[in-house]
DNA sequence: CCAAGCTGTCATCAG
DNA sequence: TCCTGATGACAGCTT
């Protein structure tokens, strides 16, 4: 499963994309599913290792004339981090599936790694150490495939990776220096060729929040929108619950993440989660996840789940070829790094909201949806919001979550029931105020109606009294009384009886002196 | 630069 | 008591 996530994946994108000609670059990918192309000798890792050594010296180098340490590349930390030891050390914990043999096959590896990744809790399922070893190996691996997507022109760019080493399933025994190594060698093909790719690896943006290395990231802004739980919750982690829940993402001991610390990692991944590699990388993961869950079906988490989601919308983003839909906001400054921040120190990733309306639709409903990516939630942000309350514990309880992932999934229900209710209520307001309106119109409009009737019921009303006056005059003219006066009208008024006889009555005297 | 509108979020209340 | 919907208020972003 593992290497036909990281083979075929490009395999059936690229011809559908038709960014490169079968069997080019995608070649370069296919090397990659090489089994035991690089058995991790400890000779020649070592020997990577010093490789690695070189090429970081002159990554730092490089790193000190450019503006590119402003990136936030995670390569120097992933290095540098001291959960980084000597080739070997990389060991697995206790209870952990994976081999730790170097010769443990790339199928254990994979069946180990990505079909538990969901299905067990995350702190004691994959130790630290193994859990960026993942994920440097996805990103990786990713990587190279995203710069065989490009085309040959930016593969070019890429340091040739250690030979045949790219394969997946030779990957998980490497080292991690080595993989550092491969982080770097991946990073620099995409800022050589433009791409920002702060990303890397999750392991480096991890050791980075680890070691404090990590600067106030780009993407700040981005979530600096009270996106935060004010005390609603428990904090994200605790450092006593984050230690039975380390963030795959994270680094060795990286335990400590709260919410301000995911914050980077959030950054990082969401800028990540911007390369369609990753994208469907986690796509392919989670719907590898589904499959062995069978919780739903292949389609249901195809269509509208969150991380489709957003896949589909970024890849509407991304016009062909891939890096076209980077680069013009990047560019690059005078030595030829990246220009992360387009515009007053803001620093605006590769998919700031304002770059389209697709990418901000994306932007819109990734907040969550990054979080659940940087604690690995198992679950689809809509199925996390829309599921009833029953099947919803239900489904909760099919894992086994720390609390940082309880309180961020019932942050993520309360806040998207509460953004679905908001958004009803505005629509409900709105719609009050149209029918209101139009009440108010309907109502003006019979006003007027009722004026107009009125009015002519006045004119009425004063024609109908003309008429009384004249027929009381022609009455009162042609009656008289016994002395055959004629009667005065001041002195005699008409009656009518109920059936119909009218009679002349005497005015009632208007001083009562009668 | 400012104002209006939009949207997400939080707090709170009620059913 | 918990869950959920409704809604006012606030903040950030966009237009």
């Amino acid at each position: 499963m593992c290497e036909s996530a990281n083979c075929i994946l490009p395999a059936r994108r690229n011809p559908q994309q038709g960014l490169v000609p079968p069997g080019s670059y995608h070649a370069g990918m296919t090397m990659m599913a090489v089994p035991g192309a690089l058995q991790p000798d400890r000779d020649r890792v070592t020997h990577l290792h010093q490789g690695e050594l070189e090429m970081d010296i002159d990554w730092q180098e490089l790193m000190a004339i450019t503006d590119l340490q402003e990136l936030e590349m995670p390569a120097d930390a992933t290095y540098e981090s001291p959960h980084y030891g000597p080739p070997m050390q990389v060991m697995p914990q206790p209870g952990f599936p994976l081999d730790p043999s170097p010769s443990s096959s790339s199928l254990q590896f994979c069946g180990s790694s990505q079909s538990t990744i969901f299905k067990r809790p995350y702190p004691d399922m994959v130790p630290a150490a193994s859990c960026q070893r993942i994920g440097s190996l996805r990103n990786m691996d990713s990587s190279f495939g995203h710069v065989a997507q490009v085309g040959p022109s930016y593969a070019r760019m890429l340091p040739a990776p250690p030979s045949s080493n790219s394969s997946p399933s030779s990957m998980q025994p490497l080292t991690a220096p080595v993989m550092s190594m491969l982080d770097h060698m991946a990073m620099t093909g995409s800022t050589e060729s433009g791409i920002h790719d702060t990303m890397g690896t999750g392991s480096g943006s991890q050791h980075r929040t680890a070691t404090g290395l990590c600067k106030p990231h780009l993407q700040d802004d981005l979530e600096s929108d009270s996106g935060l739980s004010l005390g609603s919750s428990p904090p994200l982690a605790s450092p006593g619950t984050a230690t039975a829940g380390g963030n795959p993402y994270l680094g060795a001991g990286d335990n400590s993440m709260n919410y301000s610390d995911a914050e980077p990692l959030e950054m990082e991944l969401e800028q990540a989660r911007m390369r369609p590699e990753f994208l469907e990388l986690y796509h392919m993961d989670y719907h590898q996840h589904q499959l062995n869950q069978c919780h739903m079906s292949h389609q249901s988490y195809k269509m509208p789940t969150s991380y489709g989601h957003s896949a589909n919308i970024q890849q509407q983003a991304m016009p062909p070829p891939p890096l076209q839909g980077f680069l013009p906001e990047l560019g690059t400054n005078k030595e030829g790094g990246i220009n992360h921040s387009t515009s007053g120190g803001r620093a605006e990733g590769p998919y700031e909201k304002h770059r389209s309306p697709n990418v901000r639709m994306d932007m819109s409903v990734s907040r969550d949806q990054r979080r659940a990516m940087a604690l690995k939630i198992p679950l689809p942000i809509e199925e996390i919001i829309n599921l009833p309350v029953d099947d919803f514990n239900e489904h909760l309880s099919k894992y086994q979550l720390n609390d940082a992932q309880l309180a961020l999934i019932r942050d993520i229900r309360r806040r998207g029931k509460n953004k679905v209710a908001a958004q009803n209520c505005r629509k409900r307001k709105l719609e009050n105020i149209v029918h209101l309106e139009k009440e108010i119109d309907l109502l003006q409009a019979e006003k007027v109606q009722l004026t107009r009737e009125k009015s002519e019921m006045g004119q009425n009303l004063s024609h109908l009294k003309r008429k009384i006056i004249e027929l009381s005059v022609e009455v009162f003219g042609s009656l008289r009384d016994e002395e055959g006066k004629p009667y005065s009208p001041e002195e005699y008024t008409l009656q009518q009886t109920n059936d119909g006889n009218v009679f002349l009555v005497p005015r009632k005297p208007v001083d009562g002196s009668d």
